[in-house]
DNA sequence: CATTAAATATACAGATCTGTCTATTTAATG
DNA sequence: CATTAAATAGACAGATCTGTATATTTAATG
């Protein structure tokens, strides 16, 4: 599959906007810096994306779906069931360490534009929602000692996880998601 | 004790910077809207608080100390002292049902200005620490059924509590914070 | 080769941003 | 009442913001 020319230039917008509003934010990122650094026109961002909330949509949409299937590639790799539970907090504790503790993309969005835009807060939740049914569907095949109940089990492992990256990325450290999974470990 | 007439306008400025940076951001709200919206002069903000970063650690500095100095007087109406542990959850969730689903406007600041200004992510850490340090006494008084140690439980608490925060803030309802809540029941 | 669509560079509008400055009015105190 | 400090209104600088428009160049396709 060749790219197409359009797609090159799309692209390079998505690259470079996918690494400034997690770097800097949303609000203080501006178009005229998102086309310097992605080098191509400022006729052709708004070609391509009608608006700079378009931009945001299309950043969040991509953001969902890789960050998604790489988790689940993660979580593929190990057979078992109780396990496949605890890479969860492996893959987040990576990602933060990898990206330096900056916290949750989609958090961070939510707070920066989530209020004033109504598909920009319908993104966040489709992909905050993805994460809980698979979280679910792991936990319901677990096998778990029903300590919890199964809708227990998956609340408590949605919010560690997002209390844990917040922890991360307020106190640039990943301890206490490797708290979190000890923690877990021991309940199921 | 009478106001100085310098207190009267440094209140004005904080109770406006407050509400705009809670319900608007801080980095869309302008320092122009404050005055205009607290009604005192450009000159009197710049006279009180040097830059518009100086006003943000204020403001930090302000919610931390009344947000902090509510939730113990909630905290200390109940006797039990699980129930105490309970009582925070009920804390955050009246807080979330009340602010409209805002989310932690010390998390919002993090995702905003943290990465930035390393006296605004100072405030952050401290609130955030003192809160974390007030649930570990909290945990070490209850006499819970030690199913978790007291360190694993007070992270346990530390990061439900802001995971359902989140939750919260991004599906614009509380259900979350009370699943929270029941699932601590079980484990104390 | 001619046509067509995409991408480019650049200027521009109109608004907004933080922060500084001057000059005036207000109000508290000796 | 006179003095002094605080608060005020408002202009201003210099930069930046989103979004539009024009005119030119590039590249793919029939």
């Amino acid at each position: 599959m060749i790219k197409q020319r359009g797609q090159v230039v799309v692209d390079k917008i998505l690259d470079t906007a996918e690494r400034l509003f997690f770097e800097q934010g949303y609000n203080i990122t501006g178009i005229n810096q998102v086309i310097e650094e992605a080098d191509i026109a400022k006729a052709s961002l708004y070609k391509h994306f009608g608006s700079k909330t378009d931009l945001l949509v299309a950043y969040l949409q991509r953001i969902h779906e890789r960050w998604f299937d790489k988790l689940e590639a993660d979580v593929d790799k190990v057979a078992d069931p109780k396990e496949k539970l605890l890479t969860l907090f492996d893959y987040h504790r990576e990602r933060q360490l990898q990206n330096g503790f900056g916290g949750c993309r989609f958090i961070k969005a939510n707070d920066e534009a989530g209020m004033s835009d109504e598909r920009v807060l319908a993104e966040i939740q489709k992909a905050k929602q993805h994460l809980r049914d698979y979280i679910s569907m792991l936990v319901v095949n677990s096998g778990h000692q029903k300590l919890l109940t199964d809708k227990e089990l998956t609340e408590l492992i949605f919010m560690m996880l997002d209390g844990g990256i917040v922890a991360a990325s307020v106190f640039k450290q990943a301890d206490d998601l490797q708290s979190a999974k000890s923690i877990i470990q021991k309940l199921i």
